[in-house]
DNA sequence: AACGCCTACAACCGCAGGTTA
DNA sequence: TTAACCTGCGGTTGTAGGCGT
């Protein structure tokens, strides 16, 4: 037996509200309150869905909502309590009095998503691109790496190419700058935006199987920089990329003043995952000693698609402090 | 001015779990 | 006990408006 529909598709109307409409809705409620969504378009003489009533009235005629934009606190606070819970829209809502779980959702998706991917911080597990993709290179054999680049791209393809059409400049400076590893400096770089991207995968690709195959090809000691990481093999990729691919593989320490200084990220950025010599020595520490193994005591809470390693010190406060403020 | 692209946000959909008769 | 119903939630889609070309 199939569930029955909420109800009657033909006679509901849909789409965007009226103002007359809300006028009723809103009266109606003030005068009945929210019991039985189901009767209440009937009673208050709306052809509407009770669902869709019940929605207009959470996420916009609620008085108690506060409409407009979100302060840095708020982001702030999102940010902190996506690392920990996930996609726990409505529990992050309650954290954040007069928004919704649709705002918050939506605020997430359209503006923090793409400023965290902008700091270089993959914002489904709040790490470090270049950590996840230190973490890729340890699980591959040698004679796999070719196939790395490509899996890097599967995963980041969009925020680089975003980057890399956006800061076309930086390939131009890393063809006057870089001493001959890969660029030809006497050529100025003339090319489409498709080249430009088909290059630049040859690029990665090219720099993950020289960094894979010479390990020792920077000093092992040498400290995180702006111009290349050396914790793992894999970093030492960075130092054949253009910039604003390192950006996305050395991580927040890589980033021009633009991201890098902005009071936003430098207060998002507190914690241990965000600070390149913090996290440089987390990385070490992982690559050397667990060998891209999970982490032993490494407690995972996994939430559909997303998972997150409470181990990991995210921003100012660790997990276990977020997660009792809310429950 | 026209067009296409992008962004922000409202609204919808379907599922899951709780409640009620 | 269980089917019907209600509500909350997260993912996805639709669309209006802004902007650049």
């Amino acid at each position: 037996m199939g569930r029955i529909p909420c109800c009657e598709k033909d006679n509901v109307k849909r789409g965007q509200w009226t103002p007359e409409e809300d006028n009723k809705l809103s009266s109606y409620i003030a005068q009945h309150g929210t019991r039985n969504w189901r009767l209440i378009p009937k009673n208050a003489g709306l052809q509407r869905c009770g669902k869709s009533c019940r929605l207009r009235w959470t996420n916009y005629l609620r008085p108690d909502l506060k409409h407009g934009q979100f302060s840095d606190a708020e982001e702030h606070t999102i940010v902190k309590l996506h690392s920990v819970v996930g996609n726990r829209w409505s529990l992050i809502a309650a954290q954040l009095p007069g928004r919704t779980d649709n705002d918050v959702k939506n605020h997430w998706n359209t503006k923090l998503k793409r400023k965290l991917s902008g700091m270089g911080i993959d914002p489904v597990t709040h790490k470090p691109f270049s950590h996840l993709m230190a973490e890729i290179a340890t699980t591959l054999a040698t004679p796999q790496v070719a196939n790395l680049a490509e899996a890097a791209l599967g995963c980041f393809k969009d925020e680089m190419l975003h980057l890399l059409t956006k800061k076309r400049i930086d390939f131009q400076l890393l063809q006057c700058n870089t001493n001959g590893v890969q660029g030809n400096a006497s050529s100025p770089y003339i090319a489409t935006k498709h080249d430009e991207n088909n290059d630049t995968i040859e690029r990665i690709t090219l720099g993950f199987s020289r960094a894979m195959q010479e390990p020792g090809i920077l000093p092992p000691n040498k400290t995180w920089d702006s111009t290349g990481a050396t914790s793992a093999n894999f970093a030492g990729t960075c130092a054949y990329l253009p910039s604003s691919v390192n950006a996305f593989l050395c991580g927040p320490s890589s980033f021009g003043n633009e991201v890098a200084l902005s009071p936003w990220s430098q207060s998002m950025c507190t914690g241990s995952t965000c600070t390149a010599g913090d996290q440089q020595g987390r990385l070490h520490e992982k690559l050397d000693h667990e060998n891209g193994e999970e982490s032993q005591g490494g407690k995972e809470i996994r939430n559909g698609s997303s998972f997150f390693n409470t181990d990991c010190v995210l921003w100012d406060l660790p997990s276990d402090d977020l997660m009792n403020s809310i429950v």
